[in-house]
DNA sequence: TGACATCGATTGTTCAACAATGATAGTCGA
DNA sequence: TCGACTATCATTGTTGAACAATCGATGTCA
């Protein structure tokens, strides 16, 4: 399963998160194997890694549906994002060679700022935090990160307002960086937990409107 | 799945925590399925859950096999744990229910401890610990804490000296608790950070030592 | 209208088979 | 004798079909 299985759950990974199914979407064994060319029992075990990721959702005889994040997930993203990235930031060093990720992924928001493509902007913005994670060396909270940053692309997905929900982030990652290289880590630490304050915010304020209209 | 299968998953990883299963030794899917009376494909999808949650090895066309964490990953379990324990800690609420939880465990741990039933004590630790996390009221922390806590486990079965490595934190667990009711959150996150050095050097030590004879 | 029984589709699980791979053992040559 | 090579074999990776178990929907009846 490794070869088939390790491709086609990372294949189906990509595909929920590029938003080919839809938050919520009912995922069929039958079809979705068919589908992909896999057979079912393939197919599962692809299911089980994903759900184990938070990425779908599995419900005993009812089937596996892409996770649609609600109002208390994001709550719980933040907060987890909050015990990890500043603290991550405060100790990091600025010689680390996530500061090279760090400010690839600042240019390439602006870039994409500048060609109004805010799905790149949004995945820029990923980037930059991911790098801030980065700098704690630590492959457990990376892989933390790395599944709490899929589900909130999911809780994105479902807001569907790209532009307000990434452009605004863009300056604030390089004044962050800047922060970060000019006056140290902890300064950056307490600049970065405002930063995911608003971020929150942003989405929840997103989701309530959502909602109501 | 969800029927037959949460439950092996489970009873899986049951048993690899009690150490029925040494760390490093290799589960046969054959020979597994056999002896737990369920098929292959279904002792399979199981694997690739008890894998995400790094109980077990997964090499591709060399089957799994229960992991036996090194000095790296002890030391990414502490720095992950100093990440999210003492910042759960020092935000806590003495109201919260878990502070109940964490009275338990100090006192499983020192009745555990008066009758020389190590395996109780580790036990009652991480349950100490696992109320700690549970004050964040977060859901992906405690699922980290649950998995690294697992491994820990894992490294702690390798040592075999259970009685150096779990001891002597009976006593610090009970002075915690009581900075944490006396005093508030932030003095006992601060006894907390030299807790977690310490017994991060007390594994290690313990680790080195195996590897020297 | 609402409770109930039936039906159908999907999931849960097993089994048997085969391809692909990795480890082992045995062979050959230097 | 030793090392490289090859053949063999056991195990994993994957498939397809089959059947039981469960859920949801449909339709029936009071």
């Amino acid at each position: 399963m490794a070869d088939v299985e390790d491709t086609l759950t990372n294949a189906l990974r990509r595909r929920i998160i590029d938003g080919e199914f839809a938050p919520g979407t009912r995922l069929s064994e039958i079809s979705l194997a068919e589908k992909l060319g896999v057979s079912r029992n393939t197919l599962r075990e692809a299911f089980r890694v994903l759900a184990e990721q938070g990425l779908i959702e599995h419900v005993p005889h009812r089937g596996v549906s892409v996770a649609s994040p609600g109002v208390a997930d994001v709550v719980d993203i933040y907060r987890a994002r909050r015990y990890v990235e500043p603290a991550a930031l405060a100790a990091g060093s600025p010689l680390h060679p996530a500061v090279a990720a760090m400010r690839e992924a600042v240019e390439l928001g602006e870039a994409s700022l500048e060609a109004r493509d805010w799905r790149t902007v949004g995945t820029a913005n990923m980037a930059f935090h991911d790098a801030i994670v980065a700098l704690a060396d630590s492959p457990r909270l990376e892989r933390l990160f790395r599944d709490i940053a899929a589900e909130l692309r999911l809780a994105f997905l479902e807001i569907d307002n790209p532009e307000a929900l990434h452009a605004p982030f863009v300056t604030r990652n390089r004044a962050l960086l800047e922060t970060f290289l000019e006056h140290g880590g902890p300064a950056a630490a307490t600049e970065l937990q405002d930063y995911l304050v608003l971020s929150e915010r942003t989405v929840l304020g997103a989701f309530t409107r959502l909602r109501q209209g």
